[in-house]
DNA sequence: TCGGACCTTATTGTATACATTATGGCTTGG
DNA sequence: CCAAGCCATAATGTATACAATAAGGTCCGA
């Protein structure tokens, strides 16, 4: 994607997500033309896209809205990213290499400095969290599950799911990774699945604790 | 979708599909633009969709080429079929209503007078068969899983597994339906979630052994 | 002759004007 | 007063011109 076009999907995602553009209103090209600085056609290309990744709905009319996603979604998404997860540790424990391996276990340690302080830094936690789980996409090496896991991994349900964690939380997500990699060491395909769904499973109770009482949230 | 744009879609992925584009080809939106007497506003949007259904694979320097699909890329999307349909199965067992069950029943009742005949109908077995998918999809009722499949189940590939099947196959694929049917009635998930994978890991098989030897297609 | 910078041409990206289609209010007949 | 159709208005869809960028060939100079 190029400049105005990439330039109009971030900032549309960024209105959505941040609530400036709230879950059901709807949203005009031109408008949306004038506030990212560009003309209709990369704004139409970025709407494009982001109704194919869910963010944006539009009417059999042709109208555009910004989605809602009630918790039943959002327990969606996480399921779907279970099951995917899983099948990408399961396939990257039979295809890992050593130098893959080492990557993800400085992504590990990484982790584990981020929260052995007092203060936690969550920031730093997401970060390497993030590489982690991309190593092992990598690792997986399936460009169709690539594709699919992107339009599936909102980052702010992620960064909302690690911000209502405690130490004890981000402790066990630490000592998941580390029965992850235990697993891909051995090659074991099938302990490397059961471990990251439940990862990913657990991540989902926390979100949801977290939301209880507040119904639809944006994306 | 509106008119230029389906019509430039469809177009496209017909020609890609037919063989007139063939896998590797370097394809100009102008020239697409002639072909399917519409502008290029509209075929660049039918090129974004067809891009994100892998049909259609672009250059770093935003290039267009026509994908070719390896025999382990048609696994890969063979397998995360597998995954999802199952999935999609489990849920619809425990949401399915009365009149869904029925419409599959007629279905698949469809499905059996279409290969009970001297010569199999195949093509009708393919309408009632994409029906019952849909329908089961639709009683799933996870708008997410939909989205994905419907990137993932690449019809032509669907088409050349049913040309390769025998009238054994096409009786065989009728009882997973009927037994299918059986796990829904009854509501049990895990029962309806182990016969459709099972489903479409035999499709695969039979897709493959249909095409051994011959190491690309287009998709 | 080989390598590399430059220039030319081919191709994609963006803006804009115009065409088409939906929406909502208003009028008019019942 | 209600409903149905129609018109004005607003939104999206399409075509086209122009801008930016990439590919490929050519012309030097070493």
């Amino acid at each position: 994607m190029s400049r105005a076009s990439e330039q109009a999907y971030s900032q549309i995602r960024a209105m959505i997500l941040s609530g400036a553009l709230p879950p059901g209103d709807q949203i005009r090209e031109e408008w949306l033309a004038e506030q990212c600085g560009v003309s209709r056609t990369p704004v139409r290309e970025a709407l494009r896209r982001l109704e194919s990744e869910l963010f944006i709905r539009r009417s059999e009319r042709k109208r555009s809205f910004v989605a809602d996603w009630s918790l039943d979604d959002i327990e969606d998404a996480f399921v779907l990213r279970e099951l995917m997860e899983g099948l990408a540790a399961r396939r990257a424990a039979q295809r890992i290499s050593a130098q893959q391996l080492a990557r993800l276990s400085a992504e590990n340690r990484a982790i584990e400095a981020a929260i052995s302080t007092p203060q936690p830094d969550v920031s730093a936690f997401l970060e390497h969290n993030r590489n982690f789980h991309a190593i092992i996409l990598e690792a997986a090496n399936s460009p169709r599950l690539t594709n699919l896991l992107a339009r599936l991994i909102e980052q702010p349900v992620v960064w909302r799911t690690a911000q209502s964690y405690d130490v004890a939380d981000l402790q066990r997500s630490h000592r998941d990774h580390a029965e992850l990699l235990a697993a891909f060491a051995r090659g074991d395909g099938g302990w490397a699945e059961t471990v990251m769904a439940s990862h990913i499973r657990r991540a989902f109770h926390t979100y949801a604790d977290a939301h209880l009482g507040k119904t639809r949230v944006a994306p």
